[in-house]
RNA sequence: GGUACCUUGGAUGAGUGGCUUAGUCAGCGGUCUGCAAAACCGUGUACGGCGGUUCGAAUCCGCCAGGUACCUCCA
């Protein structure tokens, strides 16, 4: 607790300690999905990678404005028609109108994010809602002499900016470089260079989605959405910008660009990147055909997946690694971790009916300042789980007797827990308390055990052994305590 | 080719110049139990290879090998 808050800034690559610009105000940006299809596990990570950070942050008292967008317009597909973006090119494949796909992808990318308990952002702009924003910081940009037009489009001057300022400092590119390795792309030779980015495309005449400019119809460069929404909600300068690593370039790198050729100065303080998740060591991608959908795991219906996995599995999964490492998906590093997880609820559970005596000899002392300890550094999400469950075998020992715990380190030891498992990392309860019918269902089952209890007082094993068979074909496991048996339902 | 990064025990995955170790899953032995399950206790062993710096390196540096990402679609 007495630590400083450290996050590692991808520019500096470093770990630095966080401090606000206009404390106790906090700006944080995280570049959103681009709804053109349905969310994979891929958009999981930045989402709860995220979430946790705005959790933690309203925790240690800022308040908090967090902004993720939503890309409905401008991403240029290089193997599409002539400068059709991607929502277009859907659109018409499935004969709807763009902001049908818009919205149906949306909607879907809510539920998922629901279901992953990843809390809904300060504000979630739509760059199709802010092109008079974007046409004005391209404007800026062309008045500050950092662009230039052709054929209806606007293109950012890369060489005239690198001389001034630095291009690559994000990515650690040098504009050499960068000149060397560009692919081609439509439009190169509307361009003095190469390197030179878009900043405002020309529509084709077959492009739908297209908006009035100066510079004729067209559609705002993909790029420009995150400097003009971040900029009109959170301000010339604000805190982190977040986002996944493959996002570093060209996308962060051209925003730093266009931040300092509209406004004159650096718009971000930190940078933060988590890595990607990879499928037998390659990453997964829409283009490369090996992802898998997150509604896809929660029914286990890809031929991948050996079984269903839980939203909570998958949260748990990917904050049991560090976010800034690849993280490899595999059935069997999924099934351990949906078993720690059952480990760290049942134990939860296990808490709430604990009773305090006398003096502590219980190991649960520090668990408070160790996780925040894993926290403050660098957000050590798997740390943290690992403290908790070191408080898991605590809490089991004083559960089995072997050890006690007075009431003062008890309330503390609930509340650490709460704090961190479910407020912080943002874990939950999966079988909802959702309805009655599960209620009365349940006391069946504790009529069936009541008959099993006089059957073993009989010692009648035959029957005895038979109840809790037939329970456990129908998913419910028995545990036989001391005071008596208990079950709970699996799957 | 350029840039950034990675390599830890059966699987996964933290971490650190020595001090005590991650943790989880799996395995093995034990306690408990009518038998189980759960829980608890015990247990294994790791730091890609070769050099260097150092009193001491898995940790820092160099080289090599293998791998990944980015290089204007991407979380």
């Amino acid at each position: 607790m007495e630590n400083k808050f450290m996050i590692y800034n991808t520019l500096s690559r470093k770990k630095e300690v966080f401090e606000p610009l206009h404390a106790p105000n906090v700006g944080l940006y995280v570049c959103g999905p681009t709804v053109y299809g349905p969310a994979h596990l891929g958009h999981a990570r930045p989402a709860i990678t995220f979430d946790v950070l705005f959790r933690y942050l309203q925790n240690l008292g800022y308040k908090v404005r967090y902004v993720r967008n939503i890309t409905d317009v401008g991403h240029l597909e290089h193997d599409a028609d002539e400068g059709e973006d991607k929502i277009a090119k859907k659109a018409r494949l499935e004969q709807l109108e763009p902001m049908e796909v818009v919205q149906q992808y949306t909607l879907h990318y809510h539920k998922v994010m629901e279901a992953l308990n990843v809390l809904p952002p300060s504000i979630e702009p739509h760059a199709s809602g802010h092109i008079i924003e974007q046409i004005e910081l391209v404007k800026e940009i062309l008045a500050n002499g950092y662009a230039y037009e052709s054929e209806g489009s606007v293109y950012f001057d890369v060489a005239k900016y690198d001389k001034e300022h630095k291009y690559g400092i994000l990515s650690g590119r040098n504009l050499e470089d960068v000149l060397n390795t560009t692919r081609e792309l439509d439009g190169q030779n509307e361009k003095r260079n190469p390197a030179d980015f878009a900043l405002w495309k020309c529509a084709q005449p077959e492009h739908i989605m297209r908006w009035p400019s100066p510079w004729g119809a067209g559609f705002p460069g993909w790029h420009c959405e995150c400097t003009a929404m971040g900029r009109k909600y959170l301000g010339e300068q604000f805190d982190i910008h977040g986002g996944g690593m493959d996002l570093v370039f060209p996308h962060h790198e051209c925003e730093i660009a266009q931040g300092m050729a509209s406004m004159g100065h650096h718009v971000v303080k930190y940078w933060m990147h988590n890595n990607m998740i990879t499928i037998n060591g390659t990453k997964m991608g829409k283009s490369l055909g090996n992802f898998i959908t997150l509604d896809e795991f929660f029914n286990g219906t890809h031929k991948l997946l050996a079984q269903a996995y839980s939203p909570m599995t998958i949260r748990f999964f990917i904050l049991q690694a560090h976010y800034r490492s690849t993280v490899d998906f595999s059935n069997e590093a999924l099934q351990a971790a949906e078993k720690g997880l059952q480990r760290l609820l049942e134990a939860y559970k296990t808490l709430g009916s604990l009773t305090a005596s006398g003096e502590t000899t219980a190991d649960v002392k520090g668990l408070r300042g160790k996780c925040y300890d894993a926290m403050n550094d660098d957000m050590n999400t798997a740390q943290v789980i690992s403290h908790l469950f070191d408080a898991c075998r605590a809490i089991n020992q004083i559960a089995d007797k072997k050890v006690s715990i007075s009431e003062t380190d008890l309330a503390e030891l609930k509340d650490t827990f709460r704090l961190f498992a479910f407020d912080i990392l943002g874990l939950k309860e999966e079988r909802g308390s959702d309805s009655g019918r599960e209620e009365a269902f349940g006391k069946v089952v504790d009529m069936l055990l009541q008959q099993r209890q006089v059957a073993k007082a009989n010692k009648d094993w035959a029957t005895s052994d038979r109840i809790r068979d037939e329970l456990a074909a129908l998913g419910f496991e028995i545990k036989d305590g001391k005071d008596g048996s208990t079950w709970k339902l699996n799957r």
